[in-house]
RNA sequence: GUGGAAUUGGUGAAGGGGUUAACACGGUGGAUUGUGGUUCCAUUAUGCAAGGGUUCGAAUCCCUUAUUCCACC
């Protein structure tokens, strides 16, 4: 079939918000979607069948680490990523940017015009990735969506940084657009520009003078204050064109989803809850718990009575407190189904709450349900 | 019965006269936003077997008692 198809739907009445479909080859999706990372190729102890079970559309997965381990070729040569990890979903792929980044020792010597130096993470090797180099990876990896590979660029950072960096990422995203070949996948152009209104300007629409599949905005949920964050949101979103999808990178805060749907985003993605449940932390309605408090231990209600998860419609709190203090896995894994279903299902209500044109009257019921615990 | 050694928090323990008892694990809270998968931060003994004594000052020295262990009869 070839590259996405995004269908724009609906735009709520009061505000950004809008309703749509992306057509992928490996099904539809709804937006605005969110969509949980599985950096290694698989998302940290899910099976695929658990995560068809959520009904979450889109996975991640992270260039940076297929090419390292097991390598891409690898993964060329089972069949693409779906077949090697065995999801037939679409699956979207993050450029491996944001981790060669934390990696570069010297920020000055190791970001170069060509690309970013770094030392692998597993043994130390001295490694160069390039624009060119992350979509070449990506081609072979066949996710159905490839990202530009882009300066995620730290907060604060001062004018004069964030404008040459802000620069070079689009020049990066030229590069990488000249050498992706792959026409079953779609690339994603990447907006930058730190908090500053008018290189947000700039970048977004130099980047759609590109003519991507669909854009990005990159920069956030890096330690600024959430006001900061709405803004750099607005500040880019306005330039971006109707007819394509837009993905806000690194957001998974429920609150910060609401903000960024009312706002026209289309596409969240992080590891939020994944990385929570890991450490025992667990979405509510009513704010968010760590089940390993000593009060849950003889709470024999699920995590949340009124959620339709695996884990909810089985185990009670007590269970999953013990698992979790006990070190076990399987506590890790119910934790991740919750806190993905939960952030899977707010999407598929705030898509309701768009074709009901009530998304404010929504977001203003959950946040004071979730701020009062 | 005789002689010797030991007794520090929930656990393993350091400290052998000088202000607030090391460290580790465990416990209890908290953190976590394009994931370097068991991480990070805070907190956790007003007390060193019990009682008495020496000393300006004692977990540290002395005495008594209790308990435990070792050796000998």
């Amino acid at each position: 079939m070839g590259k996405i198809k995004y269908e724009l739907l609906k735009e709520e009445k009061n505000t950004k918000a809008r309703l749509g479909i992306i057509e992928t080859n490996y099904g539809r999706v709804n937006t605005p979607i969110f969509m949980p990372v599985g950096t290694q190729a698989t998302v940290k102890t899910l099976s695929p069948e658990e995560l068809k079970d959520i009904h979450c559309g889109i996975i991640l997965s992270n260039t940076y680490h297929l090419w390292l381990r097991p390598g891409e070729n690898v993964v060329d040569q089972s069949g693409g990523l779906h077949k090697f990890m065995n999801y037939d979903g679409p699956i979207l792929t993050d450029s491996g940017g944001f981790q060669v980044f934390s990696l570069a020792r010297n920020k000055k010597k190791d970001i170069i015009e060509e690309g970013v130096k770094f030392k692998s993470h597993l043994d130390g090797t001295n490694l160069l990735l390039t624009p060119e180099k992350s979509i070449e990876i990506q081609n072979k990896l066949d996710s159905d969506i490839a990202m530009s590979f882009d300066e995620c660029i730290p907060y604060p950072a001062t004018y004069e940084y964030a404008k040459q960096s802000t620069e070079r990422t689009l020049r990066w995203a030229k590069r990488g657009k000249d050498v992706h070949n792959n026409p079953n996948q779609s690339l994603f152009g990447i907006v930058q520009g730190s908090e500053y209104e008018d290189l947000r300007k700039w970048s977004a629409e130099e980047t759609v003078k590109l003519d991507f599949d669909g854009y990005s905005i990159g920069g956030t949920s890096v330690g600024e204050d959430k006001d900061t964050m709405y803004k750099m949101v607005d500040y880019a979103i306005k330039y971006l064109p109707k007819d394509k999808p837009r993905y806000l990178m690194g957001v998974g805060d429920p609150i910060d989803l609401i903000e960024g749907v009312i706002r026209g985003v289309d596409m969240f993605d992080c590891v939020l809850p994944t990385r929570l449940a890991r450490h025992g932390n667990c979405f509510t309605h009513h704010g968010r718990i760590n089940i390993r408090n000593q009060k849950y231990k003889e709470d024999f209600t699920p995590l949340e009575e009124s959620c339709d998860c695996y884990a909810c419609k089985n185990y009670t709190k007590a269970y999953i407190r013990h698992l979790i203090v006990a070190n076990e896995t399987f506590g890790a894994r119910l934790l991740s189904i919750h806190n993905i279903r939960f952030l899977v299902k707010l999407m598929e209500d705030l898509r309701v709450a768009i074709k009901e044109d009530n998304i404010l009257e929504y977001k203003e019921k959950f946040i004071k349900e979730y701020e009062n615990k």
